[in-house]
DNA sequence: AGATTCATGTAAAAGGTTACATGATTTC
DNA sequence: GAAATCATGTAACCTTTTACATGAATCT
């Protein structure tokens, strides 16, 4: 139940319409949680219900009107809150390693394939982060306060999709190694 | 969609019942693959109907029936197919990178404490999988077939805790420094 | 005697995904 | 003129979580 603490945090960095928090969640805050602009404006609502965040329309010229979000005294207490209750460490749901551990009763050939691919995914999404890294935190070392959190979750975004590409290389030798013989 | 695949993996492996699969997916294939006992009952209900398991009810002295399920060749065909299908990696939700990110709207020092609790967390899965494999497997460099797949899964369990804590102490250095600023 | 394990399930609520629907504005 | 972007939403469906419920057998 953090997606709305994850709005919050977001809407606190920038107030915006339910639109702009999607594309947000395609990218930056995305990359550690995915929501849809369906569970995203559901979630607003909501949260206008339970008073955590405000909305003011500005009626467009011609477009549907925009809703533009803002977190409420009520949201900011419950982000605090919610910041300093002690949670689970994620629950995982790793497909590819199923795959792995299943490889025997099926084509093994078919689950090195995509255990590559995966590798190239996530090699891609590691540049990525890099290439964000080195944009927006060029001098890391004199970071503070909200930019210096900023940094460090993308740090560990980039420590989760390095893990992965190691071991899709560690399991990619394994199994060739093995159908050699 | 992938909880029946990774019941048909763990059933090829053994047959079983609902219950004993529920405590597998705290152990072993759990690792990788969360479930509780109410999803696997339910699941195995499902895949019964659609023929890819069979059910054999062993009488029980007093207890309730036991219910043994074992994959059938359906199932099997199934596990095949899903095998060699492309997959998306993983949606993350790493509910810990939301509270470093927003940790400057409430009071860093809580959440410092709480990514202190999640790295101690992380250690102990990292031994309990290190300890699993020095105990399952002595000598890793001979592996081949379903054994080997087993052992890279577990690698990749590894390989993900190391990187998470080493991440936790990279954030609690970064933010101890600052605070002492 | 009390706790834990074995073994099954129902039911409600919460959360997430997918498909459909609309319509103006801006860019190619 | 077509495609993409901005901007909102409904509805159906599927999955997951949480709480409740039962009861024998075994272990301490």
């Amino acid at each position: 139940m953090a997606l709305e603490h994850a709005i919050l945090v977001s809407l606190d960095e920038r107030a915006g319409t339910g639109y702009e928090l999607a594309r947000r969640f395609d990218r930056s805050i995305g990359f550690f949680w995915a929501a849809t602009h369906q569970q995203i404006y559901r979630t607003l609502k909501r949260m206008v219900d339970l008073g955590w965040v405000t909305c003011h329309e500005e009626a467009g010229t011609g477009r549907p009107d925009r809703k533009v979000y803002e977190p409420a005294d009520a949201g900011r207490a419950e982000l605090t809150r919610w910041l300093a209750e002690p949670g689970e460490p994620e629950t995982i749901r790793h497909e590819l390693a199923v795959k792995v551990r299943g490889a025997s009763l099926g084509d093994v050939a078919a689950v090195v394939a995509e255990v590559a691919r995966h590798r190239g995914l996530h090699a891609e999404r590691l540049d990525a982060y890099r290439a964000l890294g080195a944009r927006d935190f060029p001098d890391p070392s004199g970071l503070t306060g909200r930019r210096l959190h900023q940094h460090l979750v993308l740090r560990g975004g980039v420590r989760a999709e390095q893990a992965l590409v190691e071991w899709c290389d560690e399991v990619l030798a394994a199994l060739r190694e093995d159908t050699r013989r």
